[in-house]
DNA sequence: TTACAATACATGTATATACATGTATTAGTT
DNA sequence: AACTAATACATGTATATACATGTATTGTAA
């Protein structure tokens, strides 16, 4: 069972908003807290979180290639993320090994595991089905919304 | 100056996406994340987090009748807040006040103090601002915005 | 009316976020 | 070459998230 509440007035309860944009601006906060609600909910099975996923993920895009840390970083969806304590618990659980560079000592480098490799392959599999069950707008309307966040985000002051 | 990543390609490092619709859950998620960052820093200068100046919002809404916890919780954009404990951060800086339900003495009351309303004022004009500076996107793309987020969605399972 | 379930909130725990600081190593400058 | 700045990461702190559990109060049913 998902949690369904479609309109973003029933959500939050609030009928009044000062604009479509400012709306827009409180849907874009609310529909990423539901996705990541449902993404963590499977990754729950897999004894993952939604950040240890995603740097496993990033890891996948290099292996066997290793990545350091700065690398593995900037690749993330939130920038703020402490990835040194993310993969701290990785490490723990055998799913990333931590090495420090030849080429440059400060550096760590982070490798899969084969074991790191059969939990992402499993999650992400179990990921993409649920997607596909939630997410069935269609490619265009997908489209429209990458081409209106871009919009939203193409301002500096 | 504010991060200014206007492609999710080059905000996120990676060029391959395995539809539409998959590039859209994580442009939605880099979106919000983005978002959140450039509000906090507006916030800071008040010494609010974004999720005690939603609590504060909320209780402007029925100010000066009080709300229960459990109604300011079920207003929330990210529904696992744990309300008690933000009112706690609220309650120390003597912008909230908390006192027993006479109705039914479980329930917990909050109101705004004087101290409450103007900093939520004053962070109110400032959000207010920084919305209008960068989010330049007219009414028409917020609408469509709004739209499509709510076909996203409208799925259950 | 007593017992039990449900409700409302407080509190505890593990992890994450956001940011500051500490430490080792490398790069750059004189 | 010695000194300083910059870089990379680890670690510390306050708050938040996500969820579990504890405690007081209310509702309900025998």
């Amino acid at each position: 069972m998902y949690i369904c509440i479609v309109k973003l007035e029933q959500a939050i309860q609030s009928t009044k908003f000062k604009s479509e944009v400012q709306k827009a601006g409180l849907n874009i906060l609310y529909t990423a807290w539901w996705l990541k609600t449902v993404m963590s909910r499977e990754l729950k099975e897999f004894g993952l979180t939604h950040e240890q996923y995603n740097v496993l993920r990033i890891l996948k895009g290099k292996h066997p290639e290793l990545m350091c840390v700065k690398d593995i970083a900037c690749r993330m969806i939130e920038k703020s993320s402490n990835v040194p304590r993310i993969i701290d618990r990785l490490e723990i659980k055998k799913l990333v090994k931590r090495a420090t560079s030849e080429a440059d000592k400060r550096e760590t480098v982070i490798s899969l595991t084969q074991s790191g490799v059969a939990v992402l392959e499993a999650s992400t599999k179990a990921l993409n089905a649920i997607y596909d069950e939630i997410m069935t707008i269609s490619e265009e309307d997908a489209s429209s919304i990458n081409e209106l966040l871009e919009k939203v985000r193409e301002n500096e002051s």
